[in-house]
DNA sequence: CTCTTGACTGAGG
DNA sequence: GCCTCAGCCAAGA
């Protein structure tokens, strides 16, 4: 396993943690953040094994802010209620006023 | 080792 | 704005 794909995975749990309480990114953003802009996959992929941590997956969506991760969830609308939860609006498994609410590492961090 | 799959994204039509 | 294609890279079969 190389050392650096761990320190990927660690880091993309590190900024995950750290997104703020009613507010939410994109893969590419923390992938961007990361120095791997063109791993987003991974990100989500990362995000897989976060079950079992103190994970806020369900802050992390795609770019057009749809819940794209919600079936790895437990039920099917757990992630929308975790958000809305929030203070963040999300209808059809996609967030609401994302400008409003988006927030970028490589800028906020 | 090869092939498929996937919590993605940007570019082109 | 929507649809399609290609690039990306790790894990599992």
């Amino acid at each position: 396993m190389k050392p650096e794909t761990l320190n990927f995975f660690d880091k993309v749990y590190q900024v995950a943690k750290k997104i703020p309480f009613g507010r939410v990114t994109s893969y590419g953003a923390i992938a961007k953040y990361l120095g791997a802009a063109k791993s987003a996959r991974m990100v989500g992929y990362a995000m897989n094994g976060s079950h079992g941590k103190d994970i806020p997956a369900h802050r992390v969506v795609n770019r057009k802010g749809l819940l794209t991760g919600k079936h790895h969830f437990d039920g099917t609308n757990l992630m929308q209620q975790l958000l809305e939860s929030e203070g963040i609006q999300v209808i059809e498994n996609q967030i609401q006023d994302l400008e409003t609410v988006y927030w970028d590492p490589s800028v906020e961090l």
